[in-house]
DNA sequence: CGCGCTCTTGACTAGGGTCAAGTGCAGTGG
DNA sequence: CCACTGCACTTGACCCTAGTCAAGAGCGCG
């Protein structure tokens, strides 16, 4: 179903702009392979990292709705996405409603993911805001079938990280290097390994239920089921 | 058109839990009259406050989506509120889809301000960030009819406006005291009062864009239009 | 009058930012 | 094959910002 939404698959390499903040009249993509980041800049250049997107993530869903997008996104990765036209989301909302369904709830666990950093930024300190995220995106890795529970490839950089993180490169290192001696996680030549899950999972007061909701709109008997 | 969506309205009063975290079976709301915050919990009893909402914002429309809320909301005042259940907005979704795009607007819209939020606590300072959030309340304000350029009513304790903004709440006193005493802004028995906006706009960057983009969807012709 | 709020201020401390130097490694070119 | 360059990562030293602890002021309310 979701093949109609689609245009053809798009290679791009590392380090390219996908929707510039600002820009009118763009679309949404669905990332098929590799990273991307999306983020803000403020005046003085300095970055937030809002999410990560990793394979089978939607890029730009909510800025479909605003004339503008209200930030950008660059490939961390070479990566491969497919494009979404505005015009063709407007359309599905009448012609596959269970599937317009869908991508709202895809945009939904996008924002629990958002104010899940919120939270984490706002009141857990670096070491255990760094695990919870960690620990967030190997959950996300393991549900698009990458990774195990013990570790997942992650090819972000250090000062991508920290911008995410709302903490700088530097002390990342150092929260990076207590996870390590802690016997907690290692992150090192762009892979995450869990050494003590149930400790970092005890520690970060972790719960993955954002991640995974089974879709409620197709399981409790909407007006769309009928429809 | 909204009004068919609405039940009764219902008043309640300072201090009161609408929407528990982890809550099945809950409606979204319209707020009428008084503020509310929305908030989650840490294991320790912290909060992060996500987000303020005033009169005319809409409550919990995301969590409609998923099974359960993934978080709280508390009348920081006395309120009057109207209940929308689930079904309906589902229905609205066939019967009135230029009003359905509504409610996807204001959700867009919302999550637009928990991203500014974001960027805020992650790359701000204490100070610029306090500065741009009262900023922020004080044009949506603005746009409900409510306040002037120069000021408004802020019925926020300080220690609420901390747990929003990621400090704590004697920091945040002594921040209002430099902002004061700057002669920016006061912040002082309930109400907020402006008294160098340019200043104010220019040391935080604060652009008001994304509090209201014109509607887009309405009027770039859509498929919506048509049917 | 006294209790319990929120707000205010001061003194102290520690966590995290900044600056600066250095390491390791992949890619390039002689 | 080995210098050279550039980038990401490490580490140390220093300092400042914001958290913590503690005390007190102002005020509404029973």
């Amino acid at each position: 179903m979701l093949a109609a939404l689609q245009g053809p698959r798009v290679k791009m390499s590392k380090g390219q702009e996908i929707v510039y903040e600002g820009q009118s009249q763009h679309a949404a993509y669905l990332l098929h392979e590799g990273w991307v980041c999306s983020y803000k800049l403020l005046q003085d250049g300095r970055r937030q990292t809002i999410d990560i997107q990793i394979p089978g993530d939607f890029l730009g869903l909510r800025s479909v709705l605003l004339r503008t997008s209200d930030h950008s996104f660059v490939t961390l990765t070479d990566v491969e996405v497919s494009r979404i036209r505005t015009q063709t989301i407007w359309e599905t909302f009448r012609s596959a409603p269970n599937l317009a369904l869908a991508l709202l709830w895809a945009a939904s666990r996008d924002e629990a993911i958002v104010v899940e950093h919120l939270v984490s930024i706002g009141r857990r300190d670096p070491f255990s805001r760094t695990a919870h995220f960690l620990l967030e995106l190997g959950a996300r890795m393991k549900l698009v079938g990458y990774g195990t529970a013990s570790g997942y490839e992650c090819p972000l950089s250090q000062s991508v990280l920290a911008d995410a993180l709302g903490i700088t490169a530097i002390h990342l290192n150092r929260v990076l290097r207590q996870l390590r001696e802690a016997n907690l996680l290692v992150f090192r030549k762009g892979r995450v390994t869990f050494l003590d899950k149930g400790k970092l999972v005890e520690l970060t007061g972790f719960d993955p239920d954002y991640l995974d909701w089974d879709k409620p709109v197709f399981t409790s008997g909407s007006a769309w089921k009928s429809g």
